[in-house]
DNA sequence: GTGTAGACTCATGTCGACA
DNA sequence: ATGTCGACATGAGTCTACA
């Protein structure tokens, strides 16, 4: 599997879960409860050096108030962005 | 972390890809060759018994021509409605 | 409240082969 | 062309602990 690209994307769910993460004022302890997920786990994501896999992210994404594909779509836009930047 | 309702969540995936996949008249060794991943895993996905990470997931989006938001949705309307299906 | 570390279990993703 | 297997290396995800 080619593996160039995978910072970059790995950096833009980083972002936009931060981002909205604060918008609903939550602490990564609180999103880890809302989630069921390990705490420190959830800081690894958001400093781009874990990337979940699909079960993962769609519990981000409710815990996150986001469907899925919302979610998605802005963590797309993030690393195109971030791509674009590259020039 | 908690495991109950992921296989709902790769069926619903499996679904998407397959249907997508044909859709663009592609065999699972096309569709590998598309997003460079190994066509016994493809397979593997299809069945819902392998669950991609985010990287692979984008490179799946890519190589079934749908913005990775797009993707995301379509999984997750087949995920709530198998989801509903269990009443 | 956050980032990081080590140690751990188990799943992802690759490869070759076979029905 | 697809599903499955075994074996393998690497990475996901958990837990405890510390700055």
């Amino acid at each position: 599997m080619r593996q160039s690209t995978n910072y970059e994307l790995m950096t833009a769910l980083a972002l936009e879960m931060k981002v909205r993460r604060k918008e609903l004022g939550l602490s990564q302890e609180d999103l880890a409860g809302r989630c069921d997920l390990d705490r420190p786990y959830i800081s690894l994501i958001e400093v781009a050096r874990k990337q979940p896999t699909l079960s993962v992210l769609y519990r981000l994404s409710e815990a996150l108030e986001l469907p899925l594909g919302s979610f998605m779509e802005r963590v797309q836009e993030r690393y195109l962005q971030g791509v674009a930047r590259n020039f």
